[in-house]
DNA sequence: CGAGCGGTTGAGGCATGTCAAGAGTTGTGG
DNA sequence: CCACAACTCTTGACATGCCTCAACCGCTCG
């Protein structure tokens, strides 16, 4: 692992505050690796050996039932992942692939376990970290049940706007065909959806949103602090703001 | 709080560990309540101030956004409710109601966040808890993006069946309209996929299911360890096991 | 250059939601 | 105790949201 790396990790939330000797202690069992993009980190069902984190690249959660998957999250840098599954020793609920050429840091998840028994204040940084997973999926399932496929669009949409820092105008940060998997969409839908949404205040050129009417598609999202955050947790959040949280 | 109450929660996974200094601290704190049925106990929003523990009945979670909303889970004897919440000192991402009369133990959430400072054990049972129930978040997403209606009711009531220890005749632990929220429907479409099942392996006689061929609905409903358990956290597990752990 | 992939668009079909009506049940108050 | 109201559940008719299949464009990359 790259020493400059540390300094990186260190300021997670998970890490920051724990003692120095013990963030040593778990960063000298870990070691770093970078991946092709496209490349499969875990398939769903295997055991959780390490915490992965992430700090270069990014990474796709997603599931499969049979023949056939969607995407989760995204987990950009530098955030963790897969957290839980660590924790309780237990297989893998998703999938991970690499969409980028990616570099990871990979800790063992039985290192991680003996250590927030050592050191209280990781064991709170864990726990926090863990809750704020909780409500992020919690968020992402009442978007699903409350929400149909536009207004989910269009909520996206604005949510991404204001993590750019209120712009109108940005770039998605993912494939078109990947944001509608994980909207739970087909990516036909979403096209469809995306130019039906500029009789609603916003125009859409390639990858490009622009954001001409910012009421008008307020009033068809109407976000909400109980789904849309202000938690970062959600697809592309990360881009703009280091050091985000994201999925576990 | 009656006496013979705090042996039962003293069993629960997140108390089971903890000093028993610790615990009598904590529950000197706490308070027990009654509720009639279809009490209000949190609306979604404000902020949580008391982890909830279901000594007796029964309550629903559930969320609404506008004027629409939906059921997240149901939490049965002995399990404890929005522990997330409380970890985070955050506004309530969904609302709850006693869907009976409920007894209720109240525990001061700055208390528990105080305690899991003071007592490792507790910290790790938080810990595990929360990763408990992420992944049956996670269990419930993927449910809801990967199946369809049909596929869920299947699962459903397979599941249930599996929870009565493999009976092949139970009752729904609970009414269709809310059971169809929880899956995602309408009541009336729950209604038209149970009558549709009939021909699938499974017949529904008001609130009886009769299984008539466990094979032939398992074909249909493809259950999944990665969805659909070993984990005992969705809707009515709690009814035939004492002490499962419920959602938070 | 040609294959492969992402994205778009159209046509058509199925799944699911909406609205409405009625039967059965439960709970309540006179 | 009965009558009524309210509610759940069911069923039918209908509307529509979303998916599927197919074709096509443009781009990227071997």
């Amino acid at each position: 692992m790259r020493p400059e790396d540390l300094p990186e990790i260190r300021h997670l939330s998970l890490f920051r505050d724990m003692s120095q000797v013990n963030f040593n202690a778990l960063m000298d069992s870990s070691y770093a690796q970078i991946f092709p993009p496209s490349l499969d980190l875990i398939r769903q069902g295997d055991l959780a050996d390490f915490l992965h984190i992430v700090l270069d690249g990014s990474v796709e959660l997603y599931a499969s039932w049979g023949e056939r998957e969607c995407t989760m999250a995204v987990v950009e840098p530098v955030s963790t992942f897969i957290l839980a599954a660590c924790i309780r020793d237990a297989p893998y609920l998703m999938s991970a692939r690499t969409l980028e050429r990616t570099r990871i840091i990979l800790v063992p998840s039985s290192d991680l376990r003996a250590m927030f028994r050592r050191d209280t204040e990781f064991a709170v940084a864990v726990i926090n970290e863990l809750a704020a997973c909780y409500r992020s999926v919690v968020r992402s399932a009442k978007a699903l049940k409350l929400r149909n496929s536009r207004e989910r669009v269009a909520a996206y949409l604005l949510r991404q706007s204001l993590l750019a820092g209120g712009v109108l105008s940005y770039r998605l940060p993912v494939e078109k065909r990947l944001l509608a998997s994980y909207l739970g969409m087909t990516p036909e839908n979403l096209s469809r959806t995306l130019r039906a949404l500029e009789a609603e205040g916003v125009k859409i050129d390639g990858a490009r949103v622009i954001i001409t009417d910012r009421d008008r598609l307020s009033d068809l999202a109407r976000p909400d602090l109980l789904i849309d955050g202000p938690d970062l947790d959600a697809l592309g959040a990360g881009a703009s703001l280091p050091h985000a949280r994201r999925g576990a």
